[in-house]
DNA sequence: CTGAAAGCGCTTACAG
DNA sequence: CTGAAAGCGCTTACAG
């Protein structure tokens, strides 16, 4: 069944029909019910590849989802749902590409699937940005790079986001404060978030005269359990602790509960997660809820405006959600003051 | 750039510069050097749209993925990159439908951007199933439904994997043993792990004459936590649990820590999670890894077998992956055996 | 071994 | 308001 054949039954040219799905010439009524009712009787569509040709636009967007085995989160997943329901919005299909599988890469590219891209995770210094800024198709990163090249990205502001916990650590008291990073090889990486929540982290304790204490953790629950257990070792006197680590989250709540801190009586816990993550620990976690939707739904925003008008200077959106107070966070406790 | 500009470029037909490129017909050596020169120097790729128009393929595969906001885990994103890796690894590509989204999957379908599609967290009785059956294309879930129509599936064998994790803690002298599920309301929708674990526990542990305690729990830490106080409550001669429960898991292990319990001395535990799950937690969870890897792998081949041939009987791929003993698995507590 | 031409199924300027 | 025709960029039988 195609378009002709749907002419042929109606009594009228391919064109008229073209015309009565598309809307964009007028069609008298009697004309246009007659072909809607043999579109309707026998079930036609017309080809997404017919159409795409013809009109050289593919309706379709890259995602580069990041390399299997490394540090996925619930949030990712989250993410790439919320880019494919943005892009149905906006009657554009997502198509996925692994990162490292290049071949893939190169054919979602070069040989023209996409009219764009998003890149998951991105890196301070990352190939894969490196190669988007030699070609001509529009993309946004999620996260930015350390490129100079202006492009598109969407980001959280971790920074931001570290200094308002710290801030609001050090107005309930709490003098001694550890940050629970991301794994160092994702440091060494200059994975960006994990780089610049350390940063704020150091400048805002620096600032506020408090006693900082940093630690990276690996992305799991048992390396949260131990994190903390090492971290009280160390420095017995801490109050507080702020983490980016979602995975080693529950892990870290347990730990202070092992070792007989009741939350929020002796240790405050401020996290950045996502809202299920925080509210399926017990306490409940206080923290900036990671909006994985809002970010799917800007990156793809951002991506179609570029891809609308490429002249057009790049989006750049800083989302920082607001600090959601929740029963892990309380005053220092008086003793240790 | 395209295949006429080559052509002219080499000073030969376009047939010429598309049998270069697809081997299909003989070509000169003379000639074909001339004309891979050309497309060197240009860096020409074929338009994969053109292609498709051409030849009646897409080369790309639908992946419907569970709705947001609803029971999303690790091992799914990990299925969903793996999907990808293994289309890759067959030349294809993969788009994106998140299920809910009918315009999406209409479009998929109707408008045949896709050869065929893979279906995940497939439910008893689908809608998304029913819909497929009606299309002429080829379709495989992940997950069986209780169509008796035959359609492609890969399944993992969950009932065979409690029974098996039942009899192995029969055998080290547990008596009661409880099964912790995945939420009720999956129960309710008749989602297939959920229904088949609890019927081949109670058949189980019935059959071996073991005290059997089933119980339902949320998809977070904190629901974890609570199902074990109150299993351990209600019945406090519990020595074992077997939990299908990934989310929940580190919460179940930190709620018997937290009533006492040291694993394997007192409790044991063994789960269906992946490994990544199973061995970032304290102690490391005995049980079966979810190969995600392999079921990716598998409903790739099995779409692209069906899509072959469409005639020939669906594939349908139960794995089993085996027991692995870890840290929590052990003989039952003497005292209380 | 190579080329001229038809065809895939649409869209859209051009004409009336 | 409608149609005939060219064109999107490939592939592939047909001919030589």
């Amino acid at each position: 069944m195609n378009i002709g054949e749907i002419a042929r039954r109606a009594g009228v040219s391919r064109s008229t029909v073209s015309y009565v799905l598309s809307g964009k010439r007028p069609v008298s009524d009697e004309v246009r019910a007659r072909v809607e009712r043999v579109i309707e009787e026998s079930g036609y569509r017309p080809s997404a590849t017919a159409r795409a040709l013809a009109q050289g636009s593919t309706r379709t967007i890259g995602l580069v989802i990041p390399p299997m085995g490394s540090h996925l989160s619930i949030d990712q997943l989250q993410f790439v749902g919320s880019v494919a329901e943005a892009a149905a919005d906006h009657d554009h299909d997502v198509l996925l590409s692994p990162s490292g599988r290049d071949e893939v890469f190169d054919r979602m590219l070069g040989e023209r699937r996409v009219e764009g891209v998003i890149v998951m995770e991105t890196l301070l210094h990352d190939a894969r940005v490196s190669r988007l800024l030699q070609e001509p198709v529009p993309f946004v990163t999620i996260g930015r790079t350390g490129s100079e090249t202006a492009h598109a990205w969407v980001d959280l502001d971790y920074a931001g986001l570290v200094t308002t916990a710290v801030r609001r650590l050090a107005e309930l008291g709490h003098r001694r404060i550890a940050l629970v990073n991301r794994p160092q090889e994702l440091l060494d990486q200059e994975y960006g978030p994990a780089f610049r929540a350390q940063d704020a982290f150091d400048k805002t304790v620096a600032e506020l005269g408090l006693g900082g204490h940093l630690v990276c953790c690996a992305d799991d629950t048992r390396a949260g359990e131990e994190c903390v257990r090492r971290l009280l070792a160390d420095t017995p006197e801490l109050t507080a602790l702020v983490s980016i680590n979602e995975r080693s989250l529950s892990g870290v709540v347990h730990g202070l509960k092992a070792t007989g801190r009741t939350l929020p009586r002796d240790f405050s816990v401020v996290a950045v997660t996502s809202q299920a993550n925080a509210q399926g620990i017990a306490p409940a976690v206080a923290g900036a809820d990671v909006p994985t939707a809002e970010m799917g739904r800007s990156a793809v925003e951002a991506l179609l405006a570029a891809i609308d008008d490429p002249a057009k200077a790049p989006a750049q959106v800083l989302l920082r959600p607001e600090l959601i107070e929740r029963a892990s966070l309380g005053a220092a406790p008086v003793s240790r003051a």
